[in-house]
DNA sequence: TCGGGAAATTTGAACGATCAAACTTCTGCT
DNA sequence: AGCAGAAGTTTGATCGTTCAAATTTCCCGA
């Protein structure tokens, strides 16, 4: 029971073995009924190609690597997983696969990539958690391999950057926040970011403060962790009684708000966090969601175009960048009518 | 600059071709000297094995897929997750590749898994989720493809089961749990379980009902979503003002019933969680930790034995079910000094 | 009816590795 | 020295597909 090749099939429908390659790769130029006849034979031997020759040949393999960070814990893993959730779908629907590797640096990752690329098991790479400078980015270039950023170079220039990258626009999700926030909760509206001025952070700054010009509230800093947010919305909420709403940077200084809010006997003050992770639908906390599944979309538009394969380099007609609106998923006191 | 073959590493190293891939496979049967002089010429070329041609020589990949469900939201999903980095960093050690496939519904994955298989795309899979009856496990079997499936067959067998399984062992899981309740918070502990009688459900009860034999406090029951829970514990704490802790099958629940503690002034209630999940972290829940790395590392331990392969029949010597103890992990009140 | 060009199909070679078997070189013993 | 057997190395074939070029078939108008 040895599994059919292109001869078996093309013996059976009587044409040669180039015809039924034809009829699965171009069947455009197959007349009719002789493409027929060939899908025929496929369907009843259950002919399937073998990737490895196919691979071979063509020097395609058809497959996008993409990176998992040792897992750290912490809530905003979520956002990458539904990411990657949502590219194998797409991928799949595209013709193609997605493979993961493991690193624990850039150096170690780039050799990863070196491996992979160099043995033909991926065409291209997504990247994830770019940062200034990254050396990752600046090897792919060098060496021609077509990938994606999932994050902007976070550089002066952004919008030229030499390579394709798609991100969520934090500064418009801060901005759909605070609009809310100001129709719904009042005037004394807040901030609570990282300290360090991380490219993510003062993009999602920048919502809030756009928005609201001199008439807004507090800023807020606090390390990423629950307790952290929790003590500074705290001294917040004391400090600005009539405080009213607090846009955050991340669920995790949400929760540590909501949390303060409580304690303050404060249960009015209308939170929103950023990556709509479960750990805010729990606390029925609103959020910005990435949709990771759009930024999905965009990562396959920007790497293989309208086409069905990778492509080195994009037409001139297509954008090289994309940046994807977030939406404000409200939920809790923040709904109520 | 073509990439450099077996054959220009043969020619540098004056050798033949089979020597060099010799020294690759097999380094043990090839002479030292010859050995050192091949690894230079490698080195000297950077010559990396091209994987098609040899997937197509072979009839191997190399290469382990596993499905990603539609991405649902809730919280435990992180665990799948946790477990796929898991893999992935333990396959990358053992010279294995991990390959996303997505799939909607049991038929659709078998379909996808047919092709992966026939296309040589893939040498083995780990199925997760899986089901009393599971239509994949069967079809898996009858086509004799290696894999193994996280999560028990939950049925009368599953000590003989055909194929090979991890799981973690729920029941000690909730037994930690409530052996440290009973040292710390007093005796009336209770359950919060899911309605159905799902064999994970039932697995975690039972540490906590054999446990405690007819000392036990109430078993409830509510839907997994944390309203749901946050009722039902509230009702639950009324009816029953000296329950001193909940033990609850699962991290949703865990988080209903704190908020209903706090709800009902009754913060010092402990409150045990299932899976770990950055939500349970956040609110400072005790948690039972499923160890996906360990479940990772037994799993490759099942589908390649000791082996740098994918092995089809397991020698007899090795266990083809393994049963991971979970661990808690104790947090807020409950830690408590 | 035939010629010319487009459309459809076939043929031979190649992709880069490993297997199986043949061959050569060592090693130790008489 | 000569030989047997083990150890090490090479050769030819093959895995299944697609490319490039050659060939055949079809269609239309003169």
């Amino acid at each position: 029971m040895k599994a059919p090749t292109v001869e078996d099939v093309a013996r059976v429908a009587g044409v040669s073995r180039q015809t039924v390659s034809n009829v699965i790769n171009t069947p455009a130029i197959v007349r009719e009924s002789t493409r027929e006849r060939v899908e025929d034979a496929i369907t009843q031997l259950g002919y399937r190609p073998h990737a490895a020759a196919r691979s071979l040949r063509t020097r395609r393999s058809s497959t996008i690597g993409i990176h998992l960070d040792p897992y750290v814990g912490g809530i905003s893993g979520v956002v990458l997983d539904r990411f990657v959730h949502a590219l194998t779908e797409r991928a799949d629907e595209r013709g193609m696969r997605i493979l993961l590797y493991a690193a624990r640096s850039a150096p170690d990752e780039i050799s990863r990539m070196s491996e992979l690329l160099d043995g033909g098991e991926i065409d291209a790479i997504v990247l994830s958690g770019t940062f200034h400078d990254d050396p990752r980015t600046a090897w792919l270039s060098d060496r021609d391999v077509p990938f994606v950023a999932f994050g902007r170079p976070w550089a002066d220039d952004d919008d030229t950057a030499p390579h394709r990258w798609v991100d969520v626009d934090g500064a418009a999700g801060t901005r759909q926040a605070t609009a809310h926030a100001q129709h719904r909760a009042g005037r004394q509206i807040g901030f609570l970011g990282w300290p360090s001025g991380s490219g993510t952070g003062d993009d999602r700054e920048r919502g809030w403060l756009e928005s609201l010009g001199d008439a807004r509230g507090p800023r807020i800093v606090a390390e990423d962790r629950v307790t952290a947010a929790r003590t500074a919305a705290s001294d917040a909420l004391e400090r600005h009684p009539d405080l009213s709403a607090l846009v955050c940077a991340s669920d995790t200084l949400a929760i540590g708000a909501h949390l303060a809010a409580i304690d303050s006997g404060r249960p009015d003050l209308v939170v929103y966090g950023f990556d709509n992770t479960p750990a805010a639908e729990a606390l029925e906390i609103s959020s910005v969601e990435q949709r990771p599944e759009h930024v999905a979309d965009a990562t396959l538009q920007l790497l293989m175009g309208d086409g069905g394969s990778v492509v080195m380099e994009l037409p001139p007609a297509f954008e090289r960048h994309m940046l994807i609106e977030p939406s404000l998923v409200v939920r809790g006191a923040a709904a109520g009518g």
